[in-house]
Order: C-alpha cells, then sequence, then structure tokens
DNA sequence: CTACACCCTGTACCATACTACATAGTCAAG
DNA sequence: CTTGACTATGTAGTATGGTACAGGGTGTAG
C-alpha cells in the first residue's frame, strides 16, 4: 500500500493539515516515516487514529483523556493489571456519560411530546433531566 | 424561601463564583434580581440550570449548544412546531453521541477482557471501535 | 463599631485546541 | 523545465471557557 501524504491523511480524517501536525506534536499520532525529502508518510491505519481522536472530542474526551485512551494499548511498560483497571475506570466514565445523555434525551422527548400535545413548555423537564444522581 | 448569594449558588452548583457571573455575561444564567446593594438575589431552581450547564460540558456540549438546549423552553416567540423540531434535532444529535460512547466502551470491554485472558494487546480494540458508522 | 468574610465592577491573564502566516523546499503535470 | 499545488519548520494569533487580581463597598458576629 502507498504510504499517504500529511493532505491526505488530513483529508480522509476529516481534520486540517495543521492539526495533523499538532497533534503529532503532543503526542497523539507518532512521528511518522519520512522520505528524503522529509515529506511525512502515513499508513492507512493512522487514518482510523485520527477518526478515533475527532469522535471522542465531540463526546467531551480531552486530548490528554484521548491519548490515555490511545495508550491502553501501546504501552509495553505497562502490565496486564494495570491496563485492566485503566480500562475498567474508562468504561465507568463513559457510563457515566452515557446515562447523563440518555436522561438528556429522556428530557428532550418529553418536551417534543409536551409540545404535540398542545400542552404549555413552560416548565422545563431539560432541567429535571440530570438531576437524579446529583446527590449532594 | 431565602434567595441565594452569588458565593452559596456557586457552591451548590460546583462552580466558581466568578463562572457564575461569567455564564449570566454569555447569557446562560439570567441576570438576577439585586438587593438595594446590588448583591444578586438567586432563586434555587438556578442550582438545577447550573448543574445542569456543568454537566452537559462534560458531555461535550459547547456553551452555545447548551444555551439552545436551556432556550427550548424560555423563549416565546417560538412556535410550537419550531420548539420540536429543533428538540428532534437535538435528540438525534444525542443519540450519535450514546452510540459512540457504546461503541468505546465494548472495545474498553474487548480489552479488559483479552487482559484478562493473557491475550497479547498488540492490536487495539479501540480504533475500530468508532469506525462502523464513518461512511466517507 | 470594627473585623473579616463576602460581594461589586472591570480588566487582565490562563489553558486548551487549534489556525494562520512567513519563508523555503518538493513533486508531478504539461 | 517551469508552474502550481503541496510539504517543511517555526512562530504568532484566535476562540472558547474560564480564573485571578485590583480597588472598592456590604453585612454580620462579637
Amino acid at each position: 500500500m502507498k504510504p499517504l501524504t500529511i493532505g491526505q491523511l488530513a483529508r480522509r480524517g476529516g481534520v486540517g493539515v495543521e492539526t495533523v501536525r499538532f497533534y503529532e506534536r503532543e503526542g497523539l499520532l507518532e512521528e511518522p516515516a519520512r522520505k528524503e525529502s522529509g515529506y511525512r508518510q502515513y499508513q492507512e491505519d493512522v487514518v482510523a487514529r485520527l477518526r478515533f481522536i475527532r469522535r471522542a472530542k465531540e463526546l467531551g474526551f480531552s486530548l490528554k483523556n484521548i491519548k490515555e485512551l490511545l495508550a491502553l494499548r501501546v504501552d509495553p511498560t505497562m502490565t496486564c493489571a494495570e491496563v485492566r483497571s485503566r480500562a475498567e475506570a474508562k468504561v465507568e466514565d463513559v457510563e457515566e456519560k452515557i446515562q447523563a445523555l440518555q436522561r438528556i434525551k429522556k428530557a428532550l422527548k418529553k418536551l417534543t411530546m409536551n409540545c404535540r400535545g398542545r400542552v404549555p413548555i413552560s416548565e422545563c423537564p431539560i432541567l429535571e433531566a440530570l438531576e437524579p444522581q446529583e446527590a449532594d
């Protein structure tokens, strides 16, 4: 397979060329092989990595978080138990996010229902949506 | 009910005093009543609004987005059909986020399973996690 | 009636995550 | 063998979402 230039990678990953270089500086993407000219040469799999980063950002993960998620496979200095416990912690984070989103979704649905039924929308179900778990 | 000071509100909402004032400037919180001294006076319900903002941020919504979500009930210039169609659009966004998170969760679980089973973790299931819907 | 914690406005600064040059070299089509 | 799109490095600027003063007034407990 012919390697990709930075421009091809960026287009396929849905980000700008500058962003790719930025992610490289920040350690989210490995430094790729180079041609004699200095041009970066990327393999296909970097496209998936780039898309993962983009998606995860939309889900409220910081680049630091995303780096940790991606590091769960790469680092050979971590023991299996370490990897597992980190992954399990991430699973919990993710589950919380899912639940919060489900409450928002439910609230939004309620809003559309109220509306359909011509109930005045003076009350705001969205605000109740996230309350149940807020026990402080 | 006795109104809350900005400090009490901030503590209960889990943010800083400066953040409350910042949200007010940005239009996420309404300008509250004031005492003669100029002190802001908040009602209990603002606590829920503040917590909603905090949570929604963690889920990757921008303040602009959150403002829109909160506006779904307040704006009297919107027709019912408008409110409904906006809410339905938000429901779709939210559903996509939920699905993406579920894929990440699945991938993380797979990671912990592989680990438990002593399978080498050279492959990265996380990277496959978000691919299915990326059809571009 | 005086501490001390809290509030006011305004402005400046900060971290995160890009984004946009400036300046120079590369590559491929015609 | 040139021309135009692309790549390189480096540095500076931007948008978002706060955070931290400075300089002053308020409120209440002892």
